[in-house]
DNA sequence: AGCATCATGTAACTTGTTACATGATTGT
DNA sequence: ACAATCATGTAACAAGTTACATGATGCT
């Protein structure tokens, strides 16, 4: 599914950032949706910063660490960028083991399946919580007068994370509920 | 995310298969979730061959053509696929493409953002039409007095992609509003 | 004539995951 | 004393994608 690339110049694009930091912001920004290694993040940017996408905009050097390497996007990083957003992609499936077990769950007693459900669901209200948080906190940040400002198109994103969580939580319910039912037959 | 094995042993769980029919199956029954390839299927039923999870039911062969080996699940298969299925897991992130390209819209313009949308809207309303279906024909084919009938644990994954279609509709509308609202400025 | 279906499989390539390596600094 | 943070990167492995190869048959 082409390409953390594109992830990486979403975020280009919006402020200039080390490695280490798109590393971490993966996981809070526009995540939690996406994460990363670094074995991905600094090959990349490399690759990119040779088809001048990206460029160097400084480097930070304190002698006992690594030196900081600060990257901004070009004028051609954007266009690729905003080329790759216009271009028509295919839909994507949804794949998440924990459907594969329910699909399974005909095999195991309900009791113990019972137990296993109400595990993911909290995880998943775990992020419900942090979805909500940033949807709160954007929209607290976001400037209504610029119809440009990027956290605009930022507040969808963490909606739809919202939505799915509330989403997986009320099936969640629904399956436990069928469980309850057959275990007292 | 740990194993089309597992996809390949939940099949199995139900009825002999070939892995041509797995590979058929993953993109109807599952699924629409899975999507393999013979490329995975055949070495992994093959491995799997090899631990005792699976054997080879039966061997047809028409002189003309490959052999079509109908592989059935073992003893040991279904221990496993039962120890996986009340394994925890932990929660998979959403990684869907368009999310990104939404979280990229800010730098495009409006109204090519809208059609772009209004394209991908119309793949997951297809996708609805196809789990809907689904579900109203594993419904019929339920039997209700039979409280271990497998298709009492496919209904809810079934039930899982028109819910994820549905939200994923709603959410798309909302994109489109705003666009046409970011549009009139 | 040409393409889709059946049915196995291999090969080449791209992605993604896990773990490791360095090494001073700051917090517990 | 020990773990976490900062910051870069490499290496080994696991998983996924795309394309190819065989080759009769049946459909348009």
């Amino acid at each position: 599914m082409s390409s953390i690339r594109y992830a990486l110049l979403s975020l280009l694009a919006r402020e200039p950032l080390s490695g280490y930091d798109i590393k971490l912001h993966m996981n809070g920004r526009i995540g939690p949706f996406w994460k990363v290694g670094s074995n991905q993040v600094y090959p990349e940017l490399s690759k990119m910063e040779a088809e001048g996408l990206v460029k160097l905009q400084s480097v930070e050097q304190h002698t006992y660490r690594p030196a900081r390497k600060l990257y901004e996007i070009t004028e051609a990083g954007r266009d690729a960028l905003i080329g790759w957003t216009l271009e028509p992609g295919g839909v994507e499936n949804v794949r998440d083991d924990f459907l594969l077990k329910a699909y399974n769950s005909w095999l195991v007693d309900p009791e113990q399946m019972r137990t296993q459900v109400e595990e993911i669901k909290k995880r998943h209200e775990e992020k419900l919580a942090v979805y909500s948080e940033k949807v709160a906190e954007l929209t607290a940040r976001l400037d209504p007068d610029n119809p440009d400002d990027p956290i605009a198109s930022t507040i969808p994103v963490a909606e739809f994370g919202v939505q799915y969580e509330r989403l997986y939580i009320e099936w969640c319910d629904n399956l436990i509920k069928s469980f309850i039912a057959r275990s007292s037959k």
